[in-house]
DNA sequence: ATGACCGACCATGTCGGA
């Protein structure tokens, strides 16, 4: 059986409801991970989001910044909220699925918004670098980390905040200096992802040799034109989901809509 | 730095985004 998932940081999840509509009456993937939904629990669209078909919402918001959520079409059997860097700032969240009704096997899907990091890229200098390079650490030791490394069918997706192949920036040379690729971040994720010895999915789809993006500035005077986008949104899977991925699809097209996020959403389906 | 932007908030500027 088949399950799709989407992940996308919507910039603001009220304000963004009608391209969310949009995107999951086109798409209707069973579950869809939200980033930077920027609202306090309480004031979450959970009411639309039911009549859309997605009954089963899992949340860890806040006033004003960052948030995540997970809503979905499938019954959320178990949600948990990870704290990094001793701060509670709504950047994680974990689903669990159960086996049965067209499930084969038993998940948790991780829903991660890991600091951007400010502009200057130093810790020394820059205490919001600093926060990032601390996140990537924690992450390193976290127990989805463990558990997937060690057999756990899990599923991590979100803005990751971080482009780490050449190829998922725009230019390789022009953008080391610059947060989201330098290599001393790169290098941490590079070394979490490994720990938890995570399948790139969205690689496995297309090679390395070939640009990859899913956020465009939105200062750039033309985005598609100018084509200056990063890869900073993510869908890991564990080892024990090898060749779980079936499709991977980039809706590049949703920038391009009337008032965008400047993520775009990332669909993966898996056979689970 | 490509950057002439965007969103939330006890707002008319400041912070955070990346």
């Amino acid at each position: 059986m088949s399950v799709s998932i989407a992940t996308w940081n919507i910039n603001s999840v009220r304000l963004r409801m009608p391209i969310v509509r949009k995107f999951l009456k086109q798409h209707e993937p069973d579950i869809l991970c939200l980033q930077e939904t920027k609202t306090p629990d309480e004031f979450f669209p959970r009411e639309e989001f039911r009549k859309l078909g997605y009954e089963h919402i899992a949340l860890h918001g806040q006033k004003g910044y960052h948030g995540v959520a997970v809503v979905s079409r499938r019954p959320i059997e178990s949600l948990s909220k990870d704290r990094f860097c001793d701060k509670d700032d709504a950047r994680h969240i974990a689903v669990n699925f159960k086996k049965g009704k067209g499930l084969s096997e038993n998940f948790t899907l991780h829903n991660f918004y890991i600091p951007a990091g400010g502009d200057i890229p130093d810790p020394e200098l820059n205490p919001k670098f600093a926060h990032k390079l601390s996140f990537l650490d924690e992450l390193l030791q976290c127990p989805a980390n463990r558990d997937a490394a060690s057999g756990r069918n899990s599923i991590l997706v979100g803005d990751l905040n971080i482009a780490p192949l050449e190829n998922d920036v725009w230019s390789h040379k022009q953008m080391l200096k610059v947060v989201s690729h330098t290599p001393v971040e790169v290098e941490k994720f590079t070394r979490a992802q490994e720990s938890g010895r995570w399948i790139d999915v969205m690689r496995g789809f297309v090679p390395n040799e070939e640009k990859l993006y899913t956020w465009w500035s939105y200062r750039a005077a033309d985005w598609l034109a100018s084509n200056r986008g990063r890869r900073l949104d993510h869908v890991w899977a564990s080892p024990s989901l090898q060749g779980a991925a079936q499709e991977m699809k980039i809706l590049s097209k949703a920038r391009g809509w009337e008032r965008p996020s400047d993520h775009v959403p990332v669909i993966v389906k898996f056979d689970l």
